[in-house]
DNA sequence: AGACATGTGTGGTCTGACCACCAATGTTAA
DNA sequence: TTAACATTGGTGGTCAGACCACACATGTCT
């Protein structure tokens, strides 16, 4: 059998072929996320590589959330979607430092679409659901409300773009922000009407902006 | 000295732990693009963890595009910018549909609110100098066009995050778009007016959207 | 001065050996 | 029978050592 090493001699790199092995191996045998992919040892075997080899590509898809690995069972495909992607970004291009600035700005914008999104997605049934919530529970959080508003804007990689902003911000900026429910509520209003102007003042208001 | 693997009795994965450790050193030591880090050997020694270890980080960092290897010469830092990790990325994640119609949505947001941002930021002056370089230039390139936005739009985050939403978009429709330059002015002109309704409705067009 | 040989350091790869963990199976005791 | 326990095999996690291929600096010879 042609060891996986022949098919690159000038390119070198074995754990590259591994990985383009790996992803024909998942469209040939039609894996879908949580299926279980061969063990190491197998895949080392059946390709002729060393298991060191195997475990350099697995890492590295590990590390860009395509696969997941437990412990003394084995190595499954993940949920593909949206992924680490903006998690990345923010550990390694985030370093930035006028960026605080940007954060801030970015997540309110961010922050907005969410809401175009879900204005154009949610029903008088679903406000009504969210506004019961405001109104009712009792540890109220702003975070807590955008995530239903992100659930409702049915984007997931906006959500995750949005996941990391915030906790970005939260880490760079240490005051508590007082939560009105009525501000909430006033948003709410706006988005049962339509009305994108109004839902905009309302979140103007919510974040204290002179103008957004 | 303290082990790497003392740290994190309960978190394992040795890797992970190396990850951080070069951020550190990174950041500690003022490392830019172009540098070179210490040997896998030495990282070993240092950190107190097995080559091998040291490698799948090494790996890790090297799909991600963060790092470049020179056999017989040592591992070097790299542009950091993103990419790269878009393409791995685009290989694996072809098949979710629902995935793809996000990046589409969600890149079109982040225009929209990129255009904001310049609307506010750019004077008549800038707008001339990027309508005169719409009209003459040989190439133009939508990807040119926004990345003008971009710029005006003064927010290296929101640059960032649309960057890869960019490549992420491209690597996944193959289909080429037509560019007509009188959308682009119209758009323009429309910035020039300070009319954001306008300005939407020129975006719309020229990404041929029904509704934005 | 130029061409060549050598040594050292680096990444690239493989092998074999443990360990920790999990799940299935078999075994024992109530 | 059934519940609790022990065993066993497979899996990922890590390490150490051994080569190889390559690049660069140095030394050596012509």
């Amino acid at each position: 059998m042609a060891k996986v090493s022949d098919s690159f001699v000038s390119n070198s790199k074995v754990y590259l072929e591994i990985l383009k092995q790996l992803r024909e191996m998942i469209t040939d045998d039609g894996l879908k996320q949580g299926d279980k992919i061969p063990s190491e040892r197998e895949l080392s075997e059946r390709l002729n590589v060393g298991r060191s080899s195997v475990r350099e590509a697995l890492r590295a898809l590990e590390l860009l959330g395509l696969i997941e690995t437990r412990r003394g069972e084995g190595t499954y495909l993940r949920d593909f979607r949206g992924n680490q992607l903006v998690q990345l970004l923010s550990t390694f291009i985030l370093q930035d430092e006028k960026a605080k600035l940007d954060v801030f700005e970015t997540k309110n914008f961010i922050e907005m679409d969410g809401l175009r999104l879900a204005l154009k997605r949610m029903d008088r049934l679903n406000i009504a659901a969210v506004k019961d919530w405001v109104t009712e529970s009792e540890g109220f959080q702003d975070d807590e409300f955008f995530y239903q508003i992100f659930e409702a804007a049915d984007n997931h990689l906006f959500f995750k773009i949005w996941e990391i902003l915030k906790d970005y911000y939260h880490s760079l900026s240490s005051s508590p922000v007082e939560y009105k429910r009525e501000d909430y509520l006033y948003l709410l209003d706006a988005m049962a009407d339509k009305d994108e102007m109004k839902v905009f003042l309302a979140y103007g208001q919510l974040r204290k902006l002179s103008s957004v």
